[in-house]
DNA sequence: TTCATAACTGTAATTATATACAGTATTTAG
DNA sequence: CTAAATACTGTATATAATTACAGTTATGAA
């Protein structure tokens, strides 16, 4: 989506919050009355932006003809990362889950499906999938993906400081990970939110 | 309220689905010529015996006023379980989460907040909400909600016969429950459909 | 300076939509 | 058996809604 306007901004999130109470997308007069136009083509004209920038689009000649683009891409679920490029990169995507606010407390931005028994001693196993922010602060004491020398593993965050990362895995059979970042190549990719298990 | 007759549901569904895939609601001709009605009066009829069993709501003089009353109130989260009643009683539902829909591959009735350590080794934890369906059939091999004597645990469930039901705690510390169903009470709440665990 | 974009006012026409009223035929519950 | 509910056809109309055209004012970029 290209950058919308303040107002377009304002008009756009008027018609998801109509939408989502509602259940029916605003007319013009009804964003018009809102907004304190005087005239439903203000509406018009803000609808015809919106739907250049591609966030909405218009059918034609249909009352309440609005159709959100933005709204629901889904959260992708990460299977084997691929070295190399981004965590996100297409070519990684497993497939999506629709979102699911309110149930975590975080917001997610992708699962990741595990792989391995490191994390098996706080109940993290093979094929669950983690559920992973990628903005929140990178933490001790939390659950971390991190990427080093580009391979993309999940560890607790023991220790973290300019010359030493401690990672620890937590299954008693393995040994932890100390990283010298700056001789290491090191990113953190997000942090653990929470966990979905599907038992089908 | 929820006695649709068959045409009803496929005008409900039908709603739905265009709410689903257009964002907005069909208007009554558009349900007519979805339907095959030579008027639109027909699918007006068809609404408003939609909205006095309670499933929509009609906003007056409003285009595509229809309003889905979603009987999604959220899923309830079961902690500790009382003696005595039934497992969903209002007193055990410490609180709500939304639907989730798609992320699981079986329907969720509740879900409960899992006490104590008797199954870890399956990476069940405590405080973990595990999700429960309440009607898939209960099979050997799954993890089940079970009340033996008016407790309420959570184990798989290794043998089902009339006479003798094994449920294993999935702990090596502990040991299996040998049950003759003829002389003590034994109820099976649901299946273990999936877990959640929330990193807060 | 000039042109494009943004953000409106004001008017008006066409058409999309809700919805009442008057029927008919069939099915269902008391 | 009868009244109510279901499932429509058919007609009609007020009004809800889209959307074009013609302007105004302000702003920032070429």
């Amino acid at each position: 989506m290209k950058n919308l306007t303040k107002r377009q901004s304002e008009i756009f999130n008027f018609i998801k919050e109509e939408i989502e109470s509602n259940g029916y997308p605003p007319t013009r007069s009804e964003i018009s009355r809102t907004f304190g136009f005087k005239s439903p083509n203000a509406a018009e004209d803000h609808l015809k932006a919106l739907k250049k920038k591609g966030v909405l689009d218009l059918a034609a000649g249909t009352s309440r003809g609005i159709t959100l683009n933005n709204e629901s891409s889904g959260i992708p679920v990460i299977g084997l990362v691929s070295a190399g490029g981004p965590i996100l990169a297409e070519e990684n995507i497993e497939k999506t889950l629709p979102k699911n606010p309110g149930i975590l407390s975080h917001g997610v931005d992708f699962y990741l499906k595990v792989k391995g028994d490191s994390m098996i001693d706080v109940g993290i196993f093979e094929n669950d999938l983690i559920a992973i922010n990628k903005n929140l602060p990178v933490k001790t004491g939390n659950i971390v993906v991190a990427r080093i020398n580009n391979e993309v593993t999940v560890k607790t965050l023991l220790k973290l400081s300019n010359k030493l990362v401690i990672l620890k895995p937590e299954n008693s059979s393995y040994e932890d990970l100390e990283i010298n970042p700056t001789k290491e190549s090191l990113v953190f990719e997000g942090t653990c939110v929470g966990l979905l298990r599907d038992f089908s």
